[in-house]
DNA sequence: CCTCAAGGTGCAGAGTCTGCAACTTCGCAG
DNA sequence: CTGCGAAGTTGCAGACTCTGCACCTTGAGG
């Protein structure tokens, strides 16, 4: 099933802005800094738990000053659940480059996909973060909340693209909240099942199920109880 | 085109908890306050903006102690934006009175319809919501992570009717993020759209779309710029 | 009445986060 | 290579959020 014939080109540079991007040196120690702060943050919480570490031993630990944690990160729950701040940008960007006649729920895919794609290559982050979410439910709000500016971004570019009215339209709001839950649930489900799958495979498949209008699971097939696969979304593929 | 067809009974008793049950005096007093306190947050952030009002000024204006607030509410922005504690209770209480064979999306529909139609009871809370959440964008966050618990415990019950683990699988995870998404662009749009029409009515709309897997909208049927109509999902119904 | 438990309150203290005013470092001409 | 402006870092003061604790007050139920 990830066969899937790459019904788009949907090959452009994903940029996760984690991205090894060749800027100047102020931009690498900035980048260096920030990533520095979230790692300390996460491994820190990891070990602890998120009401035990203070923001003074992060900063600590990646050798800047507290103040300097705030310039970098709104709130402690950011540092651990926040998105870069450039994802937004990245990826409507790689939104209106996609034909201005696929239908929004195939563009969509084709950018999630990508950036699922990009996203894993900071391995320790993503484990980090999982863990921790997991291990303080209370982070859970913060952690969906993270994407919602995302959220409304990506749906102003879809309201655009289709030519319709941002506010009073209510298809965009409802296609990319969709698509970003979706995302999120397959993140969820990547790190529960400890990664075993590429991210982006999961997503794509997600979306399959998406676009076949979320089937019923085949109804209890044989009989055996305790049936707990390593992942079995309904649809097949559109492939 | 609100004479939907009815597919299904869903009637029972949605239950907002901010209900009027005749309880003790003591739940009633608890409830009481409850209310007064989001009541008098929500407004006076409505006239001053978020950071320009203390938990002092919403406790003096509730007529409690700033303990008081605490003790009913985990944060400022809990307050502003956060569900009743007993809605997740209340929604899986119903969904679990759901047949067993039915599809677990049209389940959800049920459910978060029934929801719908009963929330806006309280009619000046979501009013009030909207506006503040709109001047306030960065509460945004926390009015998307506000579900997250919700969202948790649902698909957990949507996994123990279908007997699947719910961790593993994906599916639970994936149909109730994306219903909670489609709820939440809904409360959105009404919101956005000076809450002309009902709420559960639209929420009915966007499972019809999610049902019929979200197909792109009529593709510039004349050719008029300015389309901007009341509100316009692409299925029309599944009747 | 009387008692118990649930809820409200005040206080102290830890921690988060912001504005401000230096100070240091990078980027870029001249 | 030298110097200047912009960008980034830092410390500090101070407002505010939130919690634990011990002590009252009040409704529920004998």
């Amino acid at each position: 099933m990830p066969a899937a014939p790459a019904p788009a080109p949907e090959r452009d540079r994903p940029a996760t802005a984690d991205d090894a991007a060749p800027a100047g040196l102020r931009e690498r120690k900035k980048r260096a800094t920030r990533h520095a702060l979230r790692l300390a943050a996460l491994r820190l919480v990891a070990e602890r738990g998120v009401d035990a570490v203070t923001t003074d031993e992060i900063a600590a630990a990646a050798d800047v000053s507290v103040r300097t944690f705030f310039n970098y990160f709104a709130s402690k729950e950011d540092a651990l659940v926040g998105n870069d701040p450039t994802l937004g940008e990245t990826l409507v960007a790689e939104l209106v480059e996609r034909p201005a006649d696929e239908p929004p729920l195939e563009s969509l895919r084709a950018v999630l996909t990508s950036y699922a794609r990009s996203a894993p290559l900071d391995g320790e982050v993503w484990r980090l973060r999982m863990r921790v979410v997991e291990a303080n439910p209370h982070l859970l709000p913060a952690l969906h909340g993270a994407s919602a500016q995302l959220e409304r971004r990506i749906a102003a570019a879809v309201a655009e693209r289709l030519d319709v009215d941002p506010v009073t339209d209510p298809y965009p709001r409802l296609v990319v909240a969709v698509a970003v839950a979706a995302v999120r649930a397959a993140t969820q489900h990547s790190g529960a099942t400890g990664f075993a799958r590429p991210l982006d495979t999961i997503v794509g498949e997600y979306f399959d199920a998406l676009a076949a209008g979320l089937p019923a699971p085949p109804p209890r097939p044989g009989g055996d109880p305790a049936r707990t696969g390593p992942a079995r979304v309904p649809a097949p593929g559109r492939a």
